[in-house]
DNA sequence: AACTATTGATAAGT
DNA sequence: TACTTATCAATAGTT
């Protein structure tokens, strides 16, 4: 984009290699949000600069940490520079390797329940690990039937009162229209200014609805809770948008 | 880009919702490599799917691990709780709760694999983790499939064989009595004792059966190696460059 | 930083 | 899923 074709490789010019690294590292973050927005995608973006200066962008429902984290549970490439330099040291780290090769026996574990590396199984243990996955996919079927029917039935409890709100708002404002009409009816007597009318039929307290966050859905209420701790994170190529 | 000027916010159609994150997907992966190089820049970006799935990148000069570990050094600061009363003994020890954790985190994760513990879980993280196990189930079937079918097709070989070879005894043995009568008939006239008959009429040469193996089978032919050449991070947007 | 000429990305359609 | 096309977005080079 741009004038002309530009060539994948290191821009030399180191003046030009910083206004494109500025350039190119906003629009980056950016679309990184775009996806996490339009996707509903959880999106972890990390930059190093030339100079070793750190940019970093994550998707506001999940912090960075929170998704390397999982980035961490999902990903079983285990070589971690750390344990090589560490194992260097020298042996003190008894401790140490039995964590790693405890690490190392429960991640292939994980890979198996997750359907990878199958090949150095027998078809016995094939068959025991299918059933059980055919038993965990029970349970969270349960589980999960569970959290949508309490969803549900709160949304239903939720719905029903606010009805009932509504119900008494339409009833006090058709008094009020009562009352005034009256009023307007005493002014065509007395001339009595009318007083402020209400403008709309329907009234919702905006902030007490409950919000519809099936997809979000927190374990309890949490009443004063920090659902999303909002992270300043604040970039300004949010803004455009 | 593209017909009409997209709104950032969630795409509520759930097709094209897959479709423009595969699209943006790739670009942002494409655009997080051309930075890396351009600019000579360290960069990882990690990207969970709606349903859970990982996808990566991480500039291939540092692995994906160096970026992070790199990235959580540079923001240490908030690394207040567990680490503190650790790095009082000594920073080896950082490293060593960092083990500790990971496994707690990767346990953690194996029991929700396992459809334990799901209390902690949101709605929406039930759900990815229900995907990820018919996924799981999904390869780990076609992989049972493929054992019993390979089992099946090699007992069937066998008994081939196994009906050849007793074919083949049969005739043998007929002969013999063929000989054997003829035997008995000089025996009649010459009175020289029968040498050793066999008893039994099938012949099976027991150690050289197979074992019939469904339970244990052994990974058979696949001389040729893993099928899955196993992400050497080579990715299709690099080629167009 | 601001401005455009261009190329690049991609939404929608097939 | 992959390809095509019409459009909008990003950005390289310039001021």
């Amino acid at each position: 984009m741009g004038r002309g074709r530009v060539q994948l490789k290191r821009i030399e010019n180191k003046i030009n290699r910083q206004v494109t690294f500025s350039k190119r590292r906003s629009g980056l973050l950016k679309k990184a949000h775009e996806i996490s927005v339009l996707c509903d995608a959880e999106v972890a973006v990390i930059v190093f600069s030339n100079k070793g200066k750190l940019y970093e962008y994550a998707s506001t429902e999940s912090s960075m940490d929170k998704i390397l984290d999982k980035y961490e549970r999902y990903s079983f490439a285990e070589r971690s520079v750390v344990s090589a330099d560490l194992d260097a040291q020298g042996n003190w780290c008894y401790e140490y390797s039995k964590l790693k090769s405890k690490i190392d026996s429960i991640q292939k574990n994980q890979r198996h329940l997750m359907g990878e590396q199958l090949e150095g199984l027998s078809l016995k243990e094939i068959q025991q690990l299918e059933q059980q996955l055919d038993n965990s996919l029970k349970h969270i079927r349960s589980r999960k039937n569970q959290k949508m029917t309490d969803s549900i039935s709160a949304l239903q409890k939720k719905e029903k009162e606010l009805q009932e709100q509504n119900k008494l708002l339409e009833k006090e404002l058709s008094e009020k229209r009562k009352a005034i009409t009256q009023q307007s009816h005493w002014e065509q007597i007395e001339a009595v200014p009318a007083t402020s009318p209400s403008t709309s039929n329907f009234l919702i307290t905006a902030n007490s609805l409950p919000t519809l966050n099936i997809g979000t859905f927190q374990a309890g209420q949490n009443g004063g809770g920090d659902t999303t701790p909002s992270e300043v994170r604040f970039h300004q190529w949010m803004l455009r948008h």
